[in-house]
DNA sequence: CCAATAAATCAATATATCTTGATATTTGTA
DNA sequence: TACAAATATCAAGATATATTGATTTATTGG
């Protein structure tokens, strides 16, 4: 029951959805391009992203001082129907801005 | 994105995935069924029925005074899915307590 | 109409979750 | 070591959700 508890309850914020077809479209992303292309502050976003790594749907890659945050892969069933049913949600994702691994990186100060 | 959002909240109660699950292998049951089965009172019951009735898992047929709840069907793809990924969760239900429709009723009075 | 049963709704409280801004940690580089 | 960038965590306040007991509504039968 934890388990799938765990998996609902990630799927159910509007910001997390976002999160997953955003990074369902365009790839790993760290956190800083999902800042600038989302437009969410860092502490917001990282928190998202930890809750949907431990429910089982994005791992981790460090790269440096960046965090890679994509799909894990594979899924499990229930969870890659969950995926599927939100990319039929029709969602219109805004632009991806990707400044990481760029000459002036993600540029945002503090 | 609403009408994902509102079948995931549904999901997202260990109280309602025990109610499905118990529709689920028990067919229709009205609300003192469920009261008598699960031990848990009625305010609690009809909240959480309205809930998933709302988000498109159960439906309700009038039998007089008596308000039965079961699975819609059919269900779409995803709640579907959802409801199967419950039946394996292993969920060790209560035993069914079924006094509707016998001489002495419910006989929860207030 | 009246009383009783079943169910739905409401009000109050408790618990959980989300957001933001501040601070801490980690890693790379001068 | 010192500093900066990227990320993670923490603390406080706001919002949402769950629980209970009380009240209301609906239906049946006398």
């Amino acid at each position: 029951m934890d388990v799938f508890l765990k998996s609902v309850a990630a799927l159910n914020d509007e910001t997390r959805v976002l999160i997953l077809r955003f990074l369902d479209e365009h790839g790993p992303l760290c956190v800083c391009d999902l800042q600038t292309s989302l437009g969410m502050i860092q502490s917001r976003l990282s928190r998202h992203l930890k809750i949907l790594k431990e429910a089982g749907f994005l791992k981790v890659e460090r790269k440096g001082t960046w965090a890679y945050y994509a799909i894990r892969s594979p899924l499990d069933r229930f969870r890659s129907e969950a995926l599927e049913e939100i990319r039929h949600l029709g969602i219109d994702l805004p632009k991806l801005n990707k400044l990481s691994e760029t000459d002036q990186g993600c540029g945002l100060k503090r």
